[in-house]
DNA sequence: CTAGAAGTTCGAGCGTGCTCGAAGTCAATC
DNA sequence: GATTGACTTCGAGCACGCTCGAACTTCTAG
């Protein structure tokens, strides 16, 4: 064992990234993961460094950065080191995009807990209204 | 005019929500949307109530709830006052997935950050191996 | 040696959420 | 009364991002 056959199996590497085997191989696919290196078998092996594109690719995915733009970031890596100042400029378009987009879900998150207080001081009310004996408040929110 | 034929068209209505005037056909097909009330010709004429409804499933959609959770909760709504409690337990339960998807996000924000300055380290490096005369480091982030 | 689990490739299929286009109606203008 | 253009319904189609299954190979345990 130790050099030839190192790395973990399709299904280690699903556990421990929390991407399915299937999505491991499509990722491969599609080239947002280098080809991965094989055992003699022809068994993926997933070395450290595989591990970390995937960690990377689905926090890119999950902030929102679209399959086809994460191919061209990838691309951009691949290229090599003159590429590092267009790196730069796809993070930083993509952050800016975040903090947006972070800002605008703060603002719905602001208008869902206003609404679920309305809805509680309705709900609130009718308890009152049954403990003093009168008929419930059925206006709108 | 006044009363008959009051409320916007359809046309209008989209460009005050910023909804398409296909997904708004398309919303109140699948019943997110009560219907909406017609001029004599059959057009629709959104009320100022059809608009709010519209901008709170905007609200709800881009905070990621699904097209069948938003139906459920519109059902809710429209199935009368005794519904209350269950709407709050539905807009409870979103808010907490949004606070806990924002708080994730927020991570993922600081991850990238990092990055871009790692990048950004390596660039001012470079610019200043240039301006010393030496050769660039060549080295990974 | 054999059974069974886990791997491979490849193309097809699916769920979500729109988005579109055809065919027809209606109102306003020339 | 013909053209223009916004509206209607309805079903089909599309983009995205997986997800699956069939058919085959390979590894591991008994």
């Amino acid at each position: 064992m130790t050099n030839q056959d190192e790395g973990l199996s399709i299904e280690t590497a699903a556990e421990v990234t929390g991407v399915s085997r299937h999505t491991l191989r499509y990722y491969e696919r599609i080239g947002l993961l280098p080809p991965v290196r094989r055992a003699p078998s022809g068994h993926r092996r997933y070395s450290e460094d595989d591990l970390g594109w995937v960690r990377f690719l689905t926090l890119l995915r999950r902030t929102g950065m679209s399959i086809h733009d994460t191919q061209r970031f990838v691309e951009l890596t691949r290229a090599g080191d003159h590429t590092i100042a267009d790196r730069v400029e796809v993070l930083t378009a993509h952050r800016d995009r975040l903090v947006a987009e972070l800002a605008e879900l703060g603002g719905f998150l602001e208008a869902i807990e206003m609404k679920i207080d309305i809805y509680q001081g309705i709900l609130a009310g009718e308890r009152d209204a049954v403990a003093s004996g009168a008929a419930p408040d059925r206006s709108n929110a």
